[in-house]
Order: structure tokens, then sequence, then C-alpha cells
RNA sequence: GCGCCCGUAGCUCAGCUGGAUAGAGCACCGGCCUUCGAAGCCGGGUGUCGUAGGUUCGAAUCCUACCGGGCGCACCA
């Protein structure tokens, strides 16, 4: 199912079935491979088919074609059909092909962009997953922007999306947090000779430690915790400095837009039974074996480098071992898609996770669950890179560049790229507002709309869409935005469908180019009505696709800046 | 050493899963404000797509090797 407003989907739609009237004992692709064109002389859209078909038919590509062209029906919404170059089969629309796009904007509203492709089913986006042993640093936002953004690019699509963030509250790394909030509540610094060894040094365990000795009671995924103020009852500093620091995490993931419909516990995990029950389930199905006093999992008869030890010789499970039931609670929980968003420098448990989910042999797919890995972000300010906060300390916190930068400016950067390349986060250029700046030039596209429409309402006038005469919108700067508006559909469906988030931003970019130079050519309050209605039309449309655009990255469209 | 990611204009990056002459922005130069917001617009040129092979009608895109950069390679998480 593909969204009815996409053009692209109706060309699709004609030449499948041409093609399949042409060559009935072909095996023809669904849905034909269809793109837009570059340049203006080989129409809007283009088809490779025939190229594609000359084996099985063993014809040349251009009679292929013209078998094709001629079983064709006629449809208004399609001016003409060429054969050029090798083989290429060239779509010239009607120009009412795309002013009715105009019309089913208008309709949709937020809708616009929408489809069903998903179908309902449900989706599973984890990411961030930051363990609460201090701030969110730049690179889980990076990983919340990409998340969320590819959240709702799934809901866009028509996924039902489950939203969750997992962490780990009782591990090593736990303990040294609370040996360190500990240390802190006893009075000693980081500097100090005593200090643990490899504990936390960043600024915010002074504060936590006050809070703790306070007795303060903190509220953080629905349980709430009171300071014992005991410094050397640990169980308690543990308890205290975990809901702690997830409260303040969550207020910087709400202050960046971002909001999780589940938080999911590795203890709870062992307090369910779900590792034991794992590890059970693993040996039974008899790829595991005991060596030098550890319990191994043979990975490696499913692509893992080398096999992985489960239970220490020590007795304690390694950290794979909840992850593998974790995701096999997903897998239960009917996730039958599921998609991980994290820090590319964790890609090495990838193989393993997925090694020993099919070791389980319940019938998981091997690819399952998918994978987006982001790289670092390396932020800039004044020419130089930017290392320490005063918070944290070792590292850039994500509350920083949002009190510097604002939300805005910061999701929509940490989605322009794509995950897989490292970014530099230009402070400098984020804050900047001139047409530098694309957040600023996209949103100011927005906020002139509006202006214009208070305009319009100052000079004593209304947008009548009725009195609109579509046919006389024919400049190129006219028709410019009107493709534009007509790609929305496709640009939201490609970027869902390869999670390639990067689309948005370079979209909206161009739709802003396009109106901005439209505006400065054309005057949109033009004295005859069926001129101008149109004329306001085309920009409310436009306007709402770049509001629906925006809305898919979580960054605001202002009216007036 | 092994694995994953990246290498496209001076800079930052796109490139629609193999298509037709490789695209934007920035930077640089020159123009445009009694007119819907100049946070804007218009004009001016730039490429050994890291290198070398291969696959085919056709490669920035797929395969192989190499070069350069990043990240991983625990009975840590």
């Amino acid at each position: 199912m593909r969204s009815r407003s996409a053009l692209k989907a109706l060309v699709q739609d004609l030449l499948a079935d041409a093609a399949t009237r042409a060559w009935p004992d072909l095996d023809i692709p669904h849905p034909p491979h269809v793109e837009r064109t570059r340049d203006a002389a080989h129409g809007d859209f283009a088809s490779n088919i025939a190229m594609q078909l000359t084996k099985a038919a063993r014809r040349n590509p251009r009679e292929i074609a013209q078998a094709i062209v001629d079983a064709m029906g006629d449809d208004a919404r399609i001016d003409r059909v060429e054969i050029a170059g090798p083989g290429f089969l060239n779509f010239f629309l009607a120009p009412g092909a795309f002013r009715a796009t105009i019309d089913q904007a208008i309709d949709a509203g937020a809708a616009y962009g929408r489809s069903d492709t998903g179908a309902g089913e449900k989706v599973l986006v984890e990411f961030v997953s930051a363990n609460p042993t201090g701030p969110l640093h730049v690179g889980h936002g990076r990983g919340a922007a990409v998340g969320d953004t590819l959240a709702r690019l799934y809901e866009a699509a028509g996924w039902d999306v489950t939203r969750e963030f997992y962490y780990n509250d009782a591990g090593n790394q736990i303990e040294m947090l609370a040996r360190s909030v500990s240390a802190r509540c006893n009075g000693l610094t980081p500097d100090d000779a005593d200090w643990p060894e490899g504990g936390y040094r960043g600024d915010y365990l002074a504060d936590l430690a006050a809070a703790y000795l306070r007795g303060d009671t903190v509220t953080a995924d629905d349980r709430e915790v009171t300071g014992a103020a005991d410094p050397d009852d640990k169980a308690a500093i543990r308890e205290f400095a975990v809901a702690y620091l997830r409260r303040e995490q969550d207020a910087d993931l709400r202050a960046f837009g971002v909001v999780f419909d589940n938080y999911a516990l590795e203890s709870a995990l062992y307090a369910e039974g779900r590792v034991e029950a794992t590890v059970e389930a693993l040996i039974a199905a008899g790829h595991t074996y005991e060596n030098d006093g550890a319990l191994w999992l043979a990975t490696t008869d499913y692509g893992d480098d080398k096999d992985r030890v489960m239970r220490k010789a020590e007795g304690g499970y390694t950290y794979f071992v909840p992850d593998v039931a974790y995701h096999r609670a997903k897998w239960e929980r009917g996730f039958t898609r599921a998609i991980n968003e994290q820090g590319a420098d964790h890609h090495g448990t990838i193989a393993r996770v997925r090694a020993g989910l099919q070791a389980l042999d319940i019938g998981i797919p091997e690819g399952w669950p998918d994978y987006i890995l982001h790289q670092m972000v390396t932020v800039m300010r004044g020419g130089e890179e930017v290392k320490l906060s005063k918070r944290a300390g070792s590292y850039v916190t994500l509350r920083d560049l949002i009190d510097e930068v604002g939300r805005d400016a910061t999701r929509y950067f940490l989605v322009a790229r794509k995950p897989d390349s490292q970014q530099t986060f230009d402070i400098d250029l984020a804050r900047s507002q001139s047409e530098d700046n694309p957040v600023y030039y996209i949103q100011y596209a927005h906020a002139r709309i509006h202006a214009v429409f208070r305009q319009l309402d100052e000079q004593g006038m209304a947008w009548d869409r009725e009195a609109a005469d579509l046919s006389q919108l024919t400049s190129e700067y006219e028709q410019r935005v009107i493709t534009l508006i007509s790609r929305f559909p496709e640009v939201v469906a490609g970027a869902a469908a390869d999670s390639s988030v990067q689309a948005i931003p370079h979209y909206l970019r161009d739709m802003a180019d396009a109106f901005h130079s439209y505006y400065n050519a054309q005057k949109f309050l033009d004295a005859d009505p069926g001129l101008r209605n149109a004329r306001l039309s085309l920009i409310a449309t436009a306007r709402q696709v770049i509001a629906n655009g925006l809305e898919l990255l979580g960054v605001s469209a202002p009216e007036r800046m």
C-alpha cells in the first residue's frame, strides 16, 4: 500500500499494468523501478524497466519499451510517455496532475506525507539506553535525535511504534557509581588519595551526594526513592543514585523533545527470572559447554568471531546474557520488527546478541534485530574542539548543547548527517541566525508564509480556496514549489523505508530555498482573486509541508521569529 | 593482526539500493530594500567520486586488493 498522494505510485501502477499486459509471461518487478528525473527533458519520472527485462524477454530494450508504451491505456494525469536513450521510459505528467497534489495536501493537512505502508505492524525502537552513571553526553544526543526521528518516520509510514530505553541498574558500573557517591558523602574529592580507583569524577556527584545526605526524595521511572543519608550504606546509595541520575537524564530528554513509552531495567530481567530461563534454554538447545570453570556459548556457530563466556568462573553472568534475555523478551512481546539505535562503539556486541538469539532456536530471523549505528560527534566552538563540561568533567553534555544553541538547532544538526558518518557539530554555525544556518533558513520560510497571511488579514482580505484558479500557477518558481510538494510523500516513505533520517533535513532545505526564491520573484497578494487565491493555496501548502517535515525532526515551526 | 564504518568541489555534505552531462550549501566576487519580513533574493566555477583492477549495455553506487582516517576486538558494560 502506498500513499495515494504520491505521484510516483501512480506512475508505478500504470507502468506495472502496461508491462504485465505487454509481457504476460515475464516476471515484472512490483513495484517497478521509477525515479524522479534530474533533467526536465527526460520528463517528470523515468523507468529503466525495459533495460531490466532485456535478458528475460530476449529483445532489445527499445523494442520492449515500445511494447509497454503500446499497452499503456490513456490516463488524464499522464500527458505522454517517450522512449529515450538506450530504452528509458520517460513520463511527462499533465500539469493538472501536479496541481491536484495541492488540493490533496490541503485536505490531508498534518497527515500529508503519511502512508499506511507499515499497516499498523508493531515496531520497537530502542535508543539512547544510557546507563544511569551520569548526565547524557553529545553522543547520546545524537542517538536521541536519530532514534526519535526514526520513530517519527515509522509512525508516518503507518507503523505502530514503541520507544524504549534500556539500562543497566545493577552491574559493576553502578557499583563504581555507588562507591564514588559514598566517597563524596565522606567529603572526598577526585583529587584525594583515597578516591576510589576508576571512580566517576564529575561535579554532578557532589550535588547527588548532597541530595542523598539531605534525605531528598526523587521520582523516576515510576519509582520514588528517599535518600537514606547514611554515607556508608552502599545499597541505599546505589538505589538513590540510579533514581537521581535517571531523573536528570529524563529531564534532559524532555527538554530535547524525546519521550519514551517504556523503560526496561536489567535488574528486572533477573528479578523476573528471564536471565536464568534464557541460560537454561541455551543449555537445553545444546549450544553451550564448560571450559576453565566457565560456561560458554558457541556463538561461532552463528557467525561470531569467537565463543563467548556466559557464566564466569567466579559465578556471575557476563553482560551479554541479560542482553540476550532482553531481546528474547522483545521478540516474545510480539515485536517482529525491532530497531536498535546505538553508538558505533558498541558494534562488537551485535554478532553475539544475534548469535545468542539464534542459539535459542525459537524462530527468530537471522538478521533480527536491525541496528542503526551512529558515529562520534566532535563539538567545535571558535574553531577549536570542545571537550569538557563543568558538570560532567570529561565530556560535553547534551544539556550543554541545548542550553547553548537551543533544542531546534541541536536536533536538526544531529540528524542532518547520515548516522554512519562522523560528525562535527559547529556551535557557532548552529547559533548563527542567518542563511548560513539551515534551521533558521527553513523556519524563516515557515514564519514568512505566516507573515503573508497576516498581511492578507491586515488588508481586509481572506484566503478563499474555492476561488483559487490553480491553472494560473505557471511560473518556473511555482512549478518548482509544486514539484517539491508532490515529492514530499515519496521523501517520507523513502526515508522510513531505508531509515535515512538525513533525507528530511535535505528536503526541507530545498523546499525553503524554492519558497524564498518564489517569494522574491512574485507577489502573492495579487489583485486578481483567482491568481491571488491560487498563490495563497500554494504557499499554504508549502507551509504545511514545511511544518510536517519539521515535526518529523521534532523541530518547531514558529509563526513569528 | 582481525572485524565494522567513512573517504565525492577549497570546506561541510547529498546522491532516490546500477542509469542518461555527478548535485546543494558555505567560502569568494558582483548586483538587489519608498513594494507580502533583506533572518531574504539574483548572477558568476569548481571535480583523477581515495588508488588499481573486476562484474555489464551502463559503476560514485556491486565485488576484490591496496592507501588514508575513526571505532571495536574481556571470564568490563
